[in-house]
DNA sequence: AAGTGTATGTATACGTCGTAAATATACGCC
DNA sequence: GGCGTATATTTACGACGTATACATACACTT
C-alpha cells in the first residue's frame, strides 16, 4: 500500500492543469486534476475492466485516498460520464488531427466528412472495448441537455453535416437516429465476444459450438466460423451509405 | 465441484418447475423457482430500475434470504444473464403467439418474417425499457456458446430466415450483423432520455435546452425538439430495409 | 516574515453489496 | 418413524459508494 503510493508519485505531478504545480512539489497537494482523474481511470478501464473501476481503487491507481476524487466527479456515475466525455474528447482530438477526408469526386462533402467521423467513432471505440458498454448505459440514464459537452459537440457536428445535405427537420431527426443507431450498434455487434476458449487450436472447441444443442442450433452451428469475423470499418460504411440513401431519398 | 453441484441442481427436479407444490403448502419449502426467480427479478427491474436489482432485495421481494437465490442463478451475473434470457423468451412467446405475417405480395416470405422478428424484439424492448441496457452489456460481457439459450435460438432463427433467402456465407454473416447492429442500436437510440424536466410546459425547458451554450450548439438546439419525437417501428422498418436490399445486392 | 483563508486531500464511519461456509428445516420415501 | 436430500437460513467477510468532520499545504495579504 505504501508501495502503491510511491508508485503512483513516480508519474509526476505535471500531468494535468489544475493549479500551477512546481516539479518541486513533494507535498500532497495538487497531485489530481480532472484530466487526470479521467486520464487514470480509461487506462485502469482498459487493463483491467470496467468492473475493477471503483473509487478506492482508482485512488490507490493515482496514490490517494478514494473521497479525493469527489472534488473532481460529483460521485461514481459522474466519474463514469466523465469516461464518455474523455472518450468523445479523443474523437475531437483525432478528428482535429486527420487529414481532409479524400472525397470521391461525385460525393457531397458533407457525406464523406459523415463517413470519417463514424469510422474515428469505430476506431475510437476498438481503442478502448472495455468503455463501449458506457456509452449505451450513460446515454439510456442521462438525458440529452446533461450529457457531457464534447458528447453534445458531437451532436452538433453530425446535426451541421446533416444541414449541409439540405434536409427538412423530419429528415434530419430520422437521419441522425440512424446514424447513432447505426453506429453504435455496428461497434457493439462488432465488439462482442465469439471466442469461448482462445487457447484451443481446434476452431470448434474453441468457439464452443459442443455447448450448443446440435439439432436445435445446426445453422447457427455452421455459421459461427464465418460469424467470428469482424465487419471491419467497410461494413460501418456499407451500412452507413445503406442507410444515408434510404433516408434522405424523396424530395 | 460446488459450482457443479449448484449447476445440476439448478436444472431443478422436473425441468424447470421445480418440485410439485400444492396449494396448501404453507411451509418455507419450494416457495422457489428460477421461473419465479427470473419473472420477480425482471419486475422488479421494470418497476424500480436496474440499479434495485440486488440480491438481497429480490430476495425481499420472494419472501426470502438472499442466499436462496443462489439455488436458481450462480451468481449475480447469472441472475443478469437469465434477466436477458427472459426477455427472448417473451419474444419466441409473442411470435409463436401472433398470427403469420401479411407478406407485402412482392416481398419473399423469409422478409416479411425477419420484419415481423425485429418489430416484435422491438416491441419487448420497449415494454421493459429498464432491462434493455443489459442486452448491450452482457452480451459483451458473455462469449456466443455461453449465452442463454433462447437467445441462440434467436440467431438460429435469424440466420434461417437468412438461409432461405440463399445468401452465401459471407453475405449471411455481414447481414446477421447489420441486422444485429441496427435492431439493438435502433432500441437503444430509441430510449435515450431527451426530457430533462418531465414538469415544465414549456418545451425548451422541459428539454433543458438552457443548460447548453447557445453559440457553440445552435443545431443542436433548434433540433432537439424534433428529435424529442420517437422514430417508431417506421423506422426500424425502413432501416432494415435499407440494409437488407444493400448488403444483399449483388451476386 | 507572520498570519489568514481557501483549496486540497485524509480519516473515520455507516449502510449496502455479492457471496462463501456452515447450519437448520421440511419434505419424499422406505 | 427415521433417513436422505432438497431447500432455505444464518453468519460472516471484504469491498463498495459516500456523508461528515478534520488536517494540511499552499496563495495572498500586510
Amino acid at each position: 500500500m505504501t508501495k502503491e503510493r510511491a508508485e503512483a508519485r513516480r508519474k509526476g505531478p505535471e500531468a494535468g492543469a489544475g493549479p500551477a504545480r512546481r516539479a518541486s512539489d513533494r507535498g500532497r497537494y495538487g497531485r489530481l486534476s480532472r484530466e487526470r482523474v479521467l486520464a487514470s481511470a480509461l487506462e485502469l478501464v482498459d487493463r483491467e475492466g470496467l468492473s475493477a473501476l471503483s473509487m478506492r481503487r482508482l485512488g490507490a491507481e493515482l496514490g490517494v485516498e478514494a473521497m479525493a476524487l469527489y472534488r473532481y466527479a460529483e460521485g461514481k456515475d459522474a466519474l463514469l460520464d466523465g469516461l464518455v466525455e474523455a472518450l468523445y474528447l479523443k474523437l475531437e482530438e483525432r478528428l482535429a488531427a486527420e487529414p481532409d477526408p479524400e472525397t470521391k469526386a461525385e460525393e457531397p462533402g458533407w457525406r464523406s466528412e459523415l463517413h470519417r467521423v463514424a469510422r474515428t467513432t469505430y476506431d475510437v471505440c476498438l481503442a478502448h472495448p472495455q468503455a463501449v458498454p458506457l456509452l449505451t448505459t450513460r446515454m439510456l440514464a442521462v438525458p440529452l441537455a446533461q450529457r457531457p459537452l464534447a458528447v453534445l459537440k458531437d451532436h452538433e457536428r453530425v446535426l451541421t453535416l446533416l444541414g449541409e445535405a439540405g434536409l427538412d427537420a423530419a429528415r434530419t431527426s430520422d437521419l441522425f437516429r440512424a446514424y447513432t443507431a447505426w453506429l453504435l450498434g455496428y461497434v457493439s455487434a462488432e465488439l462482442r465476444p465469439m471466442v469461448d476458449n482462445p487457447e484451443e487450436p481446434d476452431p470448434g472447441f474453441r468457439l464452443g459450438l459442443h455447448r450448443m444443442p446440435p439439432h436445435e442450433l445446426p445453422r447457427l452451428r455452421e455459421t459461427a466460423p464465418v460469424l467470428e469475423a469482424r465487419g471491419g470499418p467497410e461494413g460501418l460504411a456499407a451500412g452507413l451509405d445503406a442507410l444515408l440513401d434510404r433516408f434522405i431519398e424523396a424530395e
